[in-house]
RNA sequence: GGGGUGGUAGUUCAGUUGGUUAGAACGCCGGCCUGUCACGCCGGAGGCCGCGGGUUCGAGUCCCGUCCACCCCGCCA
């Protein structure tokens, strides 16, 4: 039965005591941690957010003792005592407040728990359903506390960061206009007006580019956004965005004011990051890393290899090349360790899991001797003035793969991270950041047989490339640039387009139709209307930056309650059916399961 | 939509070529114990082997389907 918490007021936390509190009578409200019972004398381990402190029931007082000794993990309690000293031998080195401990006075049991489902107090690892489910409990435990904590810290230094750099904090809407082109929207039925939706915002984008029209000149928001796509580690269907948009801005304007604040978000957990970041264009990106959001931590950058063989006796890559295909690819410096059986494991497994056709490799043994998987049919002489050609020194060995230019990078990229992580040169504690620049603006569907925004569509072209963009709009290059971490895209954004004139253009060559951009964003080519200044601005990943700072390697672990990867919660069994009712007032009706 | 890994006690796991009564550790319950701190010692309870079907004399184990969790591809301006 539990007790009413009455006149109970904490004194300190369960973090709190030290020696210079000995004497003193406190009182600790808190979780019960662990409890050991000794029979005559029995330690109890009381717990909150701040920390342990264990207290001591004596059996002088016999009735203490026998409300003491119904204690269980995860009771809550209130306990009054008197601190004293432990002595030399009994101090505890692992706990902060292990050199004291206080004797029970008072004992309240404010309630009593059922036996958690998994243990509480240590840090056993528990599959992420039953985490899930039970995620208040999962949340008492010092990886999620200490995650929330940090997120929170980050947070902090974010809002305290842009306050001092003169950015306004301003709400967006979350009841907003759903908008073509981009993730599929979340709709929010209208009751009042029949067969008409709400789209909860994929991000503010609109709403703080108009912001910036009406004169806010710097804006800020940690908001909430929803996107209803797939989920992966580092993605789910809400997630947090810390939302940026300056007018007057280059991007050299958005990079000066993101490096001072990544620095300052590092700072949190105490280590120094060097500014300015490097920048990359996003056709280096591809063509030395195979993606556009490169890891630089291993080195191993993808080379460039089709003029070792446009005249070579190897026919296969000679034909690829002459066929204005690509031949490339990537050392391994320290390879000795490989053996012929596990280099060719690897290539087995490109082909199977990334879908390698032509992967081949060569390497110098640490004597000096080079063996190719294609020795035969390239001769040993062209294997060897291939290994020269490419740094290919005693014990390393290349991985060279041919074919189309974009896909032969991205196989090589991905193959290249397997490796790199296998190899253990994804150090967790080294933080190299990139700027990749220069995307292009539009990229073919192939599908829809239309232009598509690579960015978004308000993202605005290079001044250089103005010109291309009747002739050749596959080739023009948008202001736009991601910031990358480790191989994480961390954030994103653009100089926008403020000249109506410009923006609708940009409409017409997405084939959107004007009545269309009207009806969808006709409120926001009207605002432009009125005297926009030139602006952009970027969005961060907050979820994904703590998730790095925590070395956690899904955003679950730093977002309270997350949903599972079929976007459901499992502590409160959203979603859910609803009542005829709501139904009814929201003019839905369900159609049948297709079966 | 596709590919992969896993699902056995509350938890984490083991379980042989298909063969008796499905095990261990931790947790839980009871007992003993005055300096423990992952307390210790003794005893006990606890299982729809994810679910449904099939093969078989016999299925945790083999086959088919299905559900759930996780990872990846597609998707994510």
């Amino acid at each position: 039965m539990a007790e009413q918490l009455g006149e109970l007021t904490r004194t300190h936390t369960c973090g709190a005591l030290r020696p210079a509190d000995v004497g003193a009578n406190v009182v600790l409200l808190g979780w019960v941690h662990r409890v050991r019972d000794l029979g005559g004398l029995l330690f109890v381990d009381i717990r909150d957010r701040e920390g342990i402190t264990q207290v001591v029931f004596d059996k002088d007082d016999e009735t203490l003792m026998a409300k003491g000794k119904r204690l269980r993990s995860e009771y809550v309690v209130g306990v009054e005592g008197r601190v004293r000293r432990r002595s030399a031998e009994t101090v505890n080195p692992k706990l902060e407040t292990g050199e004291v401990e206080a004797l029970v006075r008072r004992l309240t049991i404010l309630n009593e728990a059922k036996t958690p489902p998994f243990p509480v107090a240590d840090e056993t690892p528990v599959s992420e359903d039953v985490r899930l489910k039970y995620r208040y409990l999962d949340l008492r435990r010092p990886r999620l506390q200490n995650n929330i904590i940090l997120r929170h810290r980050v947070s902090a230094a974010i809002r305290k960061y842009f306050d001092a750099n003169g950015f306004l904090e301003i709400e967006t809407p979350i009841l907003t206009k759903s908008t073509p082109e981009g993730a599929r929207d979340y709709l929010v039925p209208s009751r009042v007006h029949p067969g008409e939706f709400f789209a909860l915002p994929q991000s503010p984008q609109l709403f703080k580019q108009i912001l910036m029209i009406a004169g806010m000149d710097r804006y800020v928001q940690i908001c909430k956004c929803f996107r209803d796509e797939d989920l992966r580690a580092d993605r789910q269907p809400e997630f947090t965005q810390v939302d940026v948009e300056m007018s007057f801005a280059r991007p050299e304007t958005i990079y000066g004011v993101i490096e001072p604040l990544m620095r300052d978000i590092f700072a949190v957990v105490g280590r120094a990051i060097e500014t300015p970041f490097p920048r990359m264009s996003y056709a280096d990106a591809i063509a030395k890393y195979g993606s556009d959001k490169p890891d630089l931590r291993p080195g191993m950058e993808i080379q460039d290899l089709r003029e070792l063989f446009r005249e070579s006796s190897f026919r296969v890559f000679r034909d690829i090349v002459a066929n204005a295909g690509t031949v490339r690819g990537f050392v391994i410096p320290k390879a000795s360790h490989y053996s012929r059986s596990e280099v060719d494991g690897i290539v087995d497994m490109a082909k199977q899991q990334l879908g390698a056709t032509g992967l081949v490799w060569a390497r110098r043994m640490d004597d000096g001797a080079v063996t190719s998987s294609v020795m035969k049919a390239m001769g040993e002489d062209a294997v060897r003035q291939m290994l020269d050609a490419t740094s290919t020194g005693p014990g390393s060995l290349i991985f060279i793969a041919a074919g189309e230019p974009d896909s032969t990078s991205k196989l090589l990229g991905q193959l290249r991270l397997i490796l790199a992580k296998k190899d253990g040169l994804l150090r967790p504690d080294d933080y190299l950041f990139t700027w990749v620049v220069d995307f292009p603006l539009l990229e073919w569907d192939a599908e829809e047989k239309r232009y598509a925004s690579m960015h978004h569509p308000f993202t605005a072209p290079h001044d250089a490339d103005l010109d291309k963009m009747g002739i050749d709009p596959g080739h023009a290059r948008a202001k736009a640039y991601d910031l990358v971490l480790n191989g994480s895209e961390i954030g994103g954004g653009s100089i926008r387009i403020h000249d109506a004139s410009l923006q609708s253009r940009i409409f017409s060559l997405l084939n959107i139709s004007e009545e269309e951009a009207k009806l969808r964003f006709g409120f926001f080519l009207e605002a432009l209307e009125y005297g926009t200044p030139p602006h952009g601005g970027i969005a961060l990943g907050l979820d994904r930056i703590v998730a790095i700072l925590s070395n956690e390697s899904s955003i679950r672990e730093v977002i309270a309650f997350p949903k599972t990867a079929t976007a459901t919660d499992l502590m409160s069994d959203a979603p859910s059916p609803v009542d005829a009712k709501q139904l009814r007032e929201l003019h839905i009706q369900l159609r049948e399961q297709k079966s």
